[in-house]
DNA sequence: CCTGGGCGTTAAGGATGTGTCAAGAACGTC
DNA sequence: GACGTTCTTGACACATCCTTAACGCCCAGG
């Protein structure tokens, strides 16, 4: 049986998560603030955790950093409809996925179950090819196609890996700068400059005219296999 | 079999309502009144609500803004033509679509079933696809049938997502502005005008005469997908 | 027929973001 | 303690994007 937390301050929201999810066979807890819900989830061990972004005690995100410091279960985040920064920072925090309130309980459920799918083990396809070098996750290997391997500095690896990891979708300045340098970190664009030049000089055949690792100007970066 | 509940205070329309819908296999309920209709929102869980703004005993907004704090139940809204300003703030205030009376039962049914449609769960996955180009609000991407990406700006993305996130739903110019440019603007259209003018340049078939981003004169646009 | 409001379109400036280079600080290793 | 590597930081030129204003169009109302 699924076992669910809801984080929420609102006793209606709670009460009605709680007939909801119980009929479709959950077990579910409730708190009513940051604090004593941090205690719940490293008390209980949730499956998934419901948090509500206004709670009264603490901000959302920092509920979000305490749990994900030591713990990857699934966060779908309920925030009022407009507040798109918090969102995003939440999202950015580790958040897995968010409804905006008001919200249905259909959709609610179908986030939910595609969450718990989710949180089992990634199926990961530890090596990614392009016509011009190979990524290795797995092994930490960068190969490129005549020579051998490239040598890449840890905080490289790093921002190349998160790319790779998301190859395909947009990555955003904020989200790269938390993964590689730490949370603290959001507003220092000029690091990803740095280092994005970096790799491309490493990687890219031409590294003016970019083919992998792409800009997308005041959004983020992409990496394109 | 879907639930509707029609409020209103014309019994005419009350009994015409109930039959047409019956007779599409509806399970219709009524209510003539914002105080009762509240009331049987909340007892009877239907899956659309037909809301006239003409109500006797309060205001259509508050009835609104009574079933948005907890639910998202589509609405529909009926209006008596000419009452502009009303019509947009019961959008603004959560409303999904509008009909002004007279209205023709065709048209009424065919906005019953976009509601309700729109109204299932989101697909884990969103990516909307139209003939023309296909949407992927995860990886942040649009892509154009034959050739590849299309490029966006920040500006231009964000007023995209809101739009599609909100498909076949009319979006207020109001809405747009807070949720794009930020809560302190909402009667800047200008800023839409230029903006929409751009992602129809680079998303339309035939820019000049839009198929995917319509406008409604006076209240604002809506993605049809 | 004229007038005004809302909408579409275009273009130019100013603001902001990006690529690049280089030098000093911090770190680990021998 | 010396050395090499890596990380941080600043400065600059350049590209992109946002804002703003102006104009033409269409339609409704006087």
């Amino acid at each position: 049986m699924t076992r669910v937390l809801v984080i929420d301050d609102e006793p209606s929201i709670l009460r009605a998560l709680r007939i909801n999810l119980t009929a479709r066979n959950y077990e579910v807890s409730t708190a009513s603030d940051g604090a004593s819900g941090l205690a719940a989830v490293s008390r209980e061990r949730p499956d998934v955790l419901i948090l509500d972004l206004g709670l009264p005690d603490m901000d959302g995100t920092e509920v979000i950093h305490g749990v994900r410091g030591w713990s990857s279960t699934p966060i779908i985040v309920l925030s009022v409809w407009g507040q798109e920064e918090q969102k995003v920072a939440a999202l950015d925090a580790g958040a897995d996925d968010y409804v905006t309130k008001p919200f249905g309980m259909d959709e609610l459920l179908a986030r939910l179950r595609a969450a718990v799918r989710r949180s089992a083990p990634a199926p990961d396809e530890p090596v990614v090819a392009t016509p011009d070098f190979t990524v290795d996750l797995a092994a930490k290997r960068v190969t490129r196609g005549g020579d051998g391997d490239i040598r890449l500095t840890p905080t490289e690896w790093q921002l190349l890996e998160v790319l790779v990891r998301n190859r395909g979708r947009l990555v955003t300045q904020r989200q790269l700068l938390q993964e590689v340098w730490g949370p603290a970190y959001g507003s220092e664009s000029n690091y990803l400059r740095v280092y994005v030049a970096q790799l491309r000089r490493k990687l890219e055949p031409e590294p003016s005219r970019p083919r992998y690792l792409l800009t997308e100007p005041g959004m983020g970066y992409r990496f394109r296999a």
